[in-house]
DNA sequence: ACTGCCGGTCTGTTCACCGGACCATGGTCG
DNA sequence: CGACCATGGTCCGGTGAACAGACCGGCAGT
Protein backbone atom coordinates (compact mmCIF):
# COMPACT_ATOMS: atom_id res chain seq x y z
CA UNK A 1 0.00 0.00 0.00
CA UNK A 2 1.61 2.47 0.73
CA UNK A 3 2.87 3.49 3.93
CA UNK A 4 5.59 3.93 5.94
CA UNK A 5 4.16 1.92 8.80
CA UNK A 6 2.10 4.70 10.49
CA UNK A 7 -1.55 5.39 10.48
CA UNK A 8 -0.87 6.31 14.39
CA UNK A 9 -3.81 7.43 16.61
CA UNK A 10 -6.79 4.99 13.63
CA UNK A 11 -8.62 2.80 16.35
CA UNK A 12 -9.99 0.66 13.83
CA UNK A 13 -8.28 -2.62 12.68
CA UNK A 14 -8.03 -1.58 8.89
CA UNK A 15 -5.68 1.24 9.71
CA UNK A 16 -3.61 -2.43 11.78
CA UNK A 17 -3.99 -4.56 8.74
CA UNK A 18 -2.69 -1.93 6.48
CA UNK A 19 0.13 -1.49 8.73
CA UNK A 20 1.15 -4.63 8.42
CA UNK A 21 -0.11 -5.79 3.94
CA UNK A 22 -0.15 -2.09 3.21
CA UNK A 23 3.00 -1.34 1.79
CA UNK A 24 3.95 -1.18 -1.85
CA UNK A 25 4.39 -4.80 -3.43
CA UNK A 26 3.15 -7.10 -0.31
CA UNK A 27 -0.26 -7.84 -1.71
CA UNK A 28 1.88 -8.92 -4.27
CA UNK A 29 4.25 -10.75 -2.57
CA UNK A 30 1.76 -12.91 -0.24
CA UNK A 31 -0.21 -13.51 -3.74
CA UNK A 32 2.96 -15.27 -4.76
CA UNK A 33 3.23 -17.19 -1.74
CA UNK A 34 -0.48 -18.42 -1.83
CA UNK A 35 0.76 -19.67 -5.45
CA UNK A 36 3.59 -22.19 -3.98
CA UNK A 37 6.54 -19.28 -4.45
CA UNK A 38 8.63 -19.76 -1.44
CA UNK A 39 12.30 -18.06 -2.34
CA UNK A 40 14.04 -15.28 -2.39
CA UNK A 41 14.78 -15.58 -6.05
CA UNK A 42 11.56 -16.70 -7.38
CA UNK A 43 10.02 -13.58 -6.48
CA UNK A 44 12.51 -11.21 -7.60
CA UNK A 45 12.12 -13.09 -11.21
CA UNK A 46 8.27 -12.81 -10.79
CA UNK A 47 8.01 -9.76 -9.39
CA UNK A 48 10.84 -6.70 -10.86
CA UNK A 49 11.11 -5.64 -7.19
CA UNK A 50 14.12 -4.01 -5.66
CA UNK A 51 16.63 -6.71 -3.76
CA UNK A 52 16.61 -4.14 -0.76
CA UNK A 53 12.64 -3.16 -0.93
CA UNK A 54 11.84 -7.29 -1.19
CA UNK A 55 14.49 -8.04 1.86
CA UNK A 56 12.71 -5.15 3.36
CA UNK A 57 9.24 -6.43 2.88
CA UNK A 58 10.26 -10.65 4.00
CA UNK A 59 11.61 -9.28 7.14
CA UNK A 60 8.86 -7.14 7.67
CA UNK A 61 6.29 -10.32 7.25
CA UNK A 62 8.36 -12.32 9.29
CA UNK A 63 8.26 -10.21 12.13
CA UNK A 64 4.29 -9.36 11.84
CA UNK A 65 3.74 -12.83 12.14
CA UNK A 66 2.54 -13.55 8.44
CA UNK A 67 5.70 -15.72 7.30
CA UNK A 68 8.29 -17.91 8.84
CA UNK A 69 11.47 -18.21 7.41
CA UNK A 70 13.10 -21.76 7.82
CA UNK A 71 16.09 -23.00 5.79
CA UNK A 72 15.93 -26.04 3.49
CA UNK A 73 18.90 -27.32 1.15
CA UNK A 74 20.77 -24.32 2.88
CA UNK A 75 18.68 -21.80 1.55
CA UNK A 76 15.87 -19.70 3.37
CA UNK A 77 12.33 -20.64 2.34
CA UNK A 78 9.71 -18.93 3.26
CA UNK A 79 5.87 -20.45 4.39
CA UNK A 80 2.63 -18.80 5.23
CA UNK A 81 1.89 -18.54 8.98
CA UNK A 82 -1.99 -19.23 10.38
CA UNK A 83 -2.07 -15.84 9.97
CA UNK A 84 -0.76 -15.09 6.60
CA UNK A 85 -3.24 -17.84 5.03
CA UNK A 86 -6.07 -15.93 6.73
CA UNK A 87 -5.40 -13.24 4.45
CA UNK A 88 -6.54 -15.51 1.06
CA UNK A 89 -9.50 -13.45 1.04
CA UNK A 90 -7.89 -10.17 0.89
CA UNK A 91 -5.97 -11.08 -1.63
CA UNK A 92 -8.66 -12.97 -3.61
CA UNK A 93 -11.26 -10.23 -2.96
CA UNK A 94 -8.65 -8.03 -4.57
CA UNK A 95 -7.79 -9.46 -7.60
CA UNK A 96 -11.18 -10.44 -8.42
CA UNK A 97 -12.61 -6.46 -8.41
CA UNK A 98 -9.36 -5.98 -10.78
CA UNK A 99 -10.53 -8.30 -13.30
CA UNK A 100 -14.01 -7.28 -12.66
CA UNK A 101 -13.54 -3.08 -12.85
CA UNK A 102 -10.54 -2.56 -14.51
CA UNK A 103 -9.24 -5.35 -16.63
CA UNK A 104 -10.98 -7.16 -19.43
CA UNK A 105 -14.53 -9.29 -19.04
CA UNK A 106 -12.52 -12.73 -18.76
CA UNK A 107 -10.59 -13.62 -16.27
CA UNK A 108 -7.10 -13.89 -15.78
CA UNK A 109 -6.98 -17.36 -13.77
CA UNK A 110 -9.81 -19.14 -12.04
CA UNK A 111 -9.99 -21.13 -9.20
CA UNK A 112 -11.66 -24.44 -8.39
CA UNK A 113 -12.87 -26.53 -5.55
CA UNK A 114 -10.31 -29.31 -5.03
CA UNK A 115 -12.29 -31.57 -3.54
CA UNK A 116 -15.54 -31.39 -6.31
CA UNK A 117 -13.38 -29.06 -9.15
CA UNK A 118 -16.42 -26.77 -9.08
CA UNK A 119 -15.18 -22.77 -9.97
CA UNK A 120 -15.72 -20.97 -7.20
CA UNK A 121 -18.09 -17.78 -7.42
CA UNK A 122 -17.23 -13.93 -7.18
CA UNK A 123 -17.47 -14.59 -3.13
CA UNK A 124 -15.30 -17.72 -2.88
CA UNK A 125 -18.20 -19.74 -2.58
CA UNK A 126 -18.16 -23.38 -4.47
CA UNK A 127 -22.01 -23.53 -6.01
CA UNK A 128 -21.82 -27.47 -5.83
CA UNK A 129 -21.15 -27.64 -1.76
CA UNK A 130 -21.83 -24.00 -0.44
CA UNK A 131 -19.04 -24.02 1.20
CA UNK A 132 -16.37 -21.03 1.02
CA UNK A 133 -13.57 -23.36 0.35
CA UNK A 134 -9.62 -22.13 1.91
CA UNK A 135 -7.39 -21.46 -0.11
CA UNK A 136 -5.54 -25.79 0.53
CA UNK A 137 -8.43 -26.42 -1.11
CA UNK A 138 -8.71 -24.33 -4.05
CA UNK A 139 -6.37 -25.21 -7.48
CA UNK A 140 -5.92 -22.28 -9.66
CA UNK A 141 -5.29 -22.42 -13.63
CA UNK A 142 -5.17 -19.86 -16.24
CA UNK A 143 -8.56 -18.29 -17.74
CA UNK A 144 -9.89 -18.03 -21.00
CA UNK A 145 -8.81 -13.99 -21.06
CA UNK A 146 -5.56 -15.09 -22.24
CA UNK A 147 -3.67 -11.72 -21.12
CA UNK A 148 -1.66 -10.14 -23.73
CA UNK A 149 0.70 -9.10 -20.81
CA UNK A 150 1.25 -11.77 -19.44
CA UNK A 151 4.89 -12.33 -17.93
CA UNK A 152 7.89 -14.67 -19.08
CA UNK A 153 9.46 -15.69 -16.18
CA UNK A 154 9.86 -18.97 -14.37
CA UNK A 155 7.32 -18.62 -11.93
CA UNK A 156 4.81 -17.51 -14.67
CA UNK A 157 5.59 -20.56 -16.94
CA UNK A 158 5.09 -22.61 -14.09
CA UNK A 159 1.07 -21.22 -13.47
CA UNK A 160 -0.07 -22.26 -16.50
CA UNK A 161 -0.63 -25.42 -15.50
CA UNK A 162 -3.29 -26.50 -12.78
CA UNK A 163 -1.92 -25.85 -9.69
CA UNK A 164 -2.58 -26.35 -5.79
CA UNK A 165 -2.93 -23.23 -3.82
CA UNK A 166 -0.37 -23.67 -1.05
CA UNK A 167 1.63 -26.79 -2.33
CA UNK A 168 5.26 -26.02 -3.75
CA UNK A 169 5.18 -24.36 -6.69
CA UNK A 170 7.63 -26.79 -9.02
CA UNK A 171 9.97 -24.21 -11.09
CA UNK A 172 11.11 -26.23 -14.33
CA UNK A 173 15.28 -25.59 -14.79
CA UNK A 174 15.84 -22.73 -17.01
CA UNK B 1 -0.82 1.21 -0.47
CA UNK B 2 1.64 2.00 -1.03
CA UNK B 3 2.97 3.05 -4.68
CA UNK B 4 3.09 5.06 -7.23
CA UNK B 5 1.69 4.04 -9.48
CA UNK B 6 3.82 1.32 -11.45
CA UNK B 7 3.09 -1.89 -11.25
CA UNK B 8 4.06 -1.99 -14.62
CA UNK B 9 4.26 -5.53 -16.71
CA UNK B 10 2.16 -7.27 -14.08
CA UNK B 11 -0.61 -9.45 -16.17
CA UNK B 12 -2.13 -10.12 -12.67
CA UNK B 13 -5.51 -8.35 -12.14
CA UNK B 14 -4.21 -7.91 -8.45
CA UNK B 15 -1.23 -5.59 -9.41
CA UNK B 16 -4.05 -3.57 -11.52
CA UNK B 17 -6.37 -3.33 -8.43
CA UNK B 18 -3.82 -2.17 -6.60
CA UNK B 19 -2.57 1.05 -8.98
CA UNK B 20 -6.20 2.13 -8.23
CA UNK B 21 -6.58 1.12 -4.22
CA UNK B 22 -3.55 0.41 -3.52
CA UNK B 23 -1.83 3.44 -2.28
CA UNK B 24 -1.19 5.12 1.17
CA UNK B 25 -4.91 6.05 2.56
CA UNK B 26 -7.06 5.04 -0.20
CA UNK B 27 -8.68 2.13 1.79
CA UNK B 28 -8.78 4.34 4.83
CA UNK B 29 -10.98 6.81 2.33
CA UNK B 30 -12.86 4.31 0.81
CA UNK B 31 -13.79 2.63 4.38
CA UNK B 32 -14.94 6.38 5.19
CA UNK B 33 -17.27 6.29 1.94
CA UNK B 34 -19.00 3.06 2.90
CA UNK B 35 -19.88 4.78 6.50
CA UNK B 36 -21.53 7.75 4.67
CA UNK B 37 -18.76 9.94 4.94
CA UNK B 38 -18.83 12.48 1.93
CA UNK B 39 -17.55 15.39 2.37
CA UNK B 40 -13.29 16.52 2.28
CA UNK B 41 -13.66 17.86 5.77
CA UNK B 42 -15.28 14.94 7.08
CA UNK B 43 -12.35 12.68 5.71
CA UNK B 44 -9.95 15.48 6.75
CA UNK B 45 -10.76 15.09 10.27
CA UNK B 46 -10.96 11.77 10.54
CA UNK B 47 -8.23 10.62 9.19
CA UNK B 48 -5.49 13.33 9.97
CA UNK B 49 -4.33 13.43 6.49
CA UNK B 50 -2.79 15.93 4.80
CA UNK B 51 -4.88 18.35 2.71
CA UNK B 52 -2.70 17.94 -0.61
CA UNK B 53 -2.98 13.94 -0.50
CA UNK B 54 -6.34 13.96 0.07
CA UNK B 55 -7.10 16.05 -2.96
CA UNK B 56 -4.90 13.83 -5.08
CA UNK B 57 -6.67 10.61 -4.16
CA UNK B 58 -9.88 11.55 -4.29
CA UNK B 59 -9.52 13.02 -7.86
CA UNK B 60 -7.33 9.88 -8.76
CA UNK B 61 -10.49 7.47 -7.24
CA UNK B 62 -12.84 9.90 -9.56
CA UNK B 63 -10.55 9.20 -12.67
CA UNK B 64 -10.11 5.59 -12.40
CA UNK B 65 -14.61 5.46 -11.51
CA UNK B 66 -14.53 4.59 -8.00
CA UNK B 67 -15.72 7.94 -6.79
CA UNK B 68 -18.05 10.66 -8.73
CA UNK B 69 -18.15 14.15 -7.71
CA UNK B 70 -20.93 16.47 -7.93
CA UNK B 71 -22.10 19.61 -6.02
CA UNK B 72 -24.52 19.65 -3.15
CA UNK B 73 -25.09 23.00 -1.37
CA UNK B 74 -22.68 25.07 -3.34
CA UNK B 75 -19.95 22.24 -2.21
CA UNK B 76 -18.79 19.09 -3.27
CA UNK B 77 -19.86 15.69 -2.72
CA UNK B 78 -18.42 12.57 -3.18
CA UNK B 79 -20.47 9.39 -3.71
CA UNK B 80 -19.07 5.67 -4.23
CA UNK B 81 -20.14 4.46 -8.25
CA UNK B 82 -21.17 0.92 -8.44
CA UNK B 83 -17.07 -0.37 -8.95
CA UNK B 84 -16.65 1.55 -5.64
CA UNK B 85 -19.38 -0.04 -3.86
CA UNK B 86 -17.88 -3.53 -5.16
CA UNK B 87 -14.80 -2.63 -3.15
CA UNK B 88 -16.87 -3.65 0.25
CA UNK B 89 -15.43 -7.43 -0.22
CA UNK B 90 -11.72 -5.93 0.19
CA UNK B 91 -12.32 -3.33 3.12
CA UNK B 92 -14.79 -5.91 5.16
CA UNK B 93 -12.10 -9.03 4.93
CA UNK B 94 -8.86 -6.72 5.08
CA UNK B 95 -10.62 -5.29 8.71
CA UNK B 96 -11.94 -8.51 9.80
CA UNK B 97 -8.07 -9.79 9.30
CA UNK B 98 -6.75 -6.58 11.16
CA UNK B 99 -9.00 -7.69 14.04
CA UNK B 100 -8.37 -11.34 14.01
CA UNK B 101 -4.72 -10.87 13.65
CA UNK B 102 -2.93 -8.01 14.92
CA UNK B 103 -5.62 -6.41 17.24
CA UNK B 104 -7.83 -7.70 20.64
CA UNK B 105 -9.67 -10.77 20.18
CA UNK B 106 -12.57 -8.21 20.24
CA UNK B 107 -14.46 -6.46 16.95
CA UNK B 108 -14.11 -2.59 17.38
CA UNK B 109 -17.53 -2.87 14.68
CA UNK B 110 -19.91 -4.99 14.52
CA UNK B 111 -21.99 -5.86 10.96
CA UNK B 112 -25.64 -6.81 10.84
CA UNK B 113 -27.91 -7.82 8.41
CA UNK B 114 -30.39 -5.02 8.05
CA UNK B 115 -33.04 -7.46 6.66
CA UNK B 116 -33.18 -9.79 9.83
CA UNK B 117 -31.01 -7.79 12.34
CA UNK B 118 -28.17 -11.17 12.53
CA UNK B 119 -24.27 -10.27 12.36
CA UNK B 120 -22.42 -11.14 9.67
CA UNK B 121 -19.81 -14.36 10.18
CA UNK B 122 -15.78 -13.63 9.39
CA UNK B 123 -16.52 -14.06 5.61
CA UNK B 124 -19.55 -12.09 5.47
CA UNK B 125 -22.27 -14.12 5.60
CA UNK B 126 -25.73 -13.50 7.09
CA UNK B 127 -25.95 -17.31 9.10
CA UNK B 128 -30.00 -16.80 9.58
CA UNK B 129 -30.58 -15.50 5.92
CA UNK B 130 -27.67 -17.70 4.31
CA UNK B 131 -26.86 -14.75 1.73
CA UNK B 132 -24.05 -12.60 1.55
CA UNK B 133 -25.45 -9.31 2.12
CA UNK B 134 -23.91 -6.39 0.02
CA UNK B 135 -22.57 -3.58 2.15
CA UNK B 136 -26.51 -1.22 1.57
CA UNK B 137 -28.02 -4.20 3.29
CA UNK B 138 -25.60 -3.83 6.36
CA UNK B 139 -25.88 -1.97 9.61
CA UNK B 140 -22.58 -0.66 11.44
CA UNK B 141 -22.61 -0.67 14.96
CA UNK B 142 -20.01 -0.33 17.25
CA UNK B 143 -17.91 -3.95 19.17
CA UNK B 144 -17.83 -4.71 22.44
CA UNK B 145 -14.03 -4.24 22.15
CA UNK B 146 -14.17 -0.92 23.70
CA UNK B 147 -10.86 0.74 21.84
CA UNK B 148 -9.00 3.00 23.96
CA UNK B 149 -7.45 4.19 20.97
CA UNK B 150 -10.61 5.53 19.54
CA UNK B 151 -10.29 8.91 17.77
CA UNK B 152 -12.64 11.85 19.13
CA UNK B 153 -13.90 13.57 15.98
CA UNK B 154 -17.44 13.94 14.42
CA UNK B 155 -17.24 10.87 12.59
CA UNK B 156 -15.70 8.77 14.94
CA UNK B 157 -19.13 10.21 17.32
CA UNK B 158 -21.26 9.65 14.73
CA UNK B 159 -20.64 6.61 14.57
CA UNK B 160 -20.85 5.38 18.37
CA UNK B 161 -24.88 4.75 17.29
CA UNK B 162 -26.11 2.33 14.73
CA UNK B 163 -25.90 3.12 10.87
CA UNK B 164 -26.76 1.69 7.69
CA UNK B 165 -23.82 1.67 5.21
CA UNK B 166 -24.10 4.04 2.20
CA UNK B 167 -26.49 6.02 3.97
CA UNK B 168 -25.61 9.35 4.35
CA UNK B 169 -23.52 10.00 7.83
CA UNK B 170 -25.33 12.49 10.28
CA UNK B 171 -22.59 14.97 11.89
CA UNK B 172 -23.68 16.58 14.90
CA UNK B 173 -22.77 20.21 14.85
CA UNK B 174 -19.46 20.65 16.98
C1' DA C 1 41.34 -23.23 -7.31
C1' DC C 2 37.62 -21.41 -10.36
C1' DT C 3 32.95 -20.56 -11.55
C1' DG C 4 28.33 -19.72 -10.86
C1' DC C 5 24.17 -19.32 -8.07
C1' DC C 6 21.80 -17.58 -4.22
C1' DG C 7 20.54 -14.17 -1.04
C1' DG C 8 21.64 -10.48 0.32
C1' DT C 9 23.86 -5.23 1.42
C1' DC C 10 25.26 -0.51 -0.13
C1' DT C 11 24.85 3.83 -2.74
C1' DG C 12 23.10 7.70 -5.17
C1' DT C 13 18.94 9.51 -7.37
C1' DT C 14 14.09 10.12 -7.80
C1' DC C 15 9.63 10.52 -6.08
C1' DA C 16 5.83 10.51 -2.84
C1' DC C 17 4.25 12.10 1.65
C1' DC C 18 4.37 15.36 5.40
C1' DG C 19 3.25 19.67 7.96
C1' DG C 20 2.13 24.13 7.46
C1' DA C 21 1.33 28.52 5.02
C1' DC C 22 -1.45 30.57 1.81
C1' DC C 23 -5.70 31.40 -1.12
C1' DA C 24 -10.44 31.54 -3.70
C1' DT C 25 -15.29 30.98 -3.20
C1' DG C 26 -19.63 31.46 -1.09
C1' DG C 27 -22.71 32.09 2.87
C1' DT C 28 -23.76 34.76 7.34
C1' DC C 29 -24.25 38.31 10.38
C1' DG C 30 -24.15 42.99 12.10
C1' DC D 1 -22.82 46.59 2.33
C1' DG D 2 -18.66 45.07 4.43
C1' DA D 3 -16.33 41.81 7.68
C1' DC D 4 -15.88 37.40 8.90
C1' DC D 5 -15.58 32.60 8.61
C1' DA D 6 -16.16 27.75 6.87
C1' DT D 7 -14.98 24.97 3.08
C1' DG D 8 -12.03 23.03 -0.19
C1' DG D 9 -8.36 23.56 -2.07
C1' DT D 10 -2.99 24.87 -3.88
C1' DC D 11 1.92 25.66 -2.97
C1' DC D 12 6.35 24.91 -0.77
C1' DG D 13 10.43 23.07 1.65
C1' DG D 14 12.04 18.98 4.11
C1' DT D 15 12.17 13.95 4.82
C1' DG D 16 11.86 9.30 4.11
C1' DA D 17 10.90 5.36 0.98
C1' DA D 18 11.62 3.05 -3.52
C1' DC D 19 14.43 2.47 -7.66
C1' DA D 20 18.35 0.77 -10.52
C1' DG D 21 22.49 -1.00 -10.30
C1' DA D 22 27.05 -2.21 -8.21
C1' DC D 23 29.08 -5.05 -4.93
C1' DC D 24 29.72 -9.10 -1.74
C1' DG D 25 29.94 -13.55 1.17
C1' DG D 26 28.76 -18.50 1.44
C1' DC D 27 28.28 -22.71 -0.69
C1' DA D 28 28.13 -26.42 -4.67
C1' DG D 29 29.93 -28.43 -8.38
C1' DT D 30 34.00 -29.64 -11.33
Amino acid sequence: MALGTGYDQQGCYLARALEVVGERWTLLILRDFFFGVRRFTDLRDHLDISRAVLTARLDGLVADGVLTRTTLDGHPEYLLTEAGRALWPVVFSLARWGEQHVGARHPARVFSHADCGTDVDALGRCPACGTVPGPEDLVVRPGTGANPMRRDDRVARALERPHRLLTRLELAAV
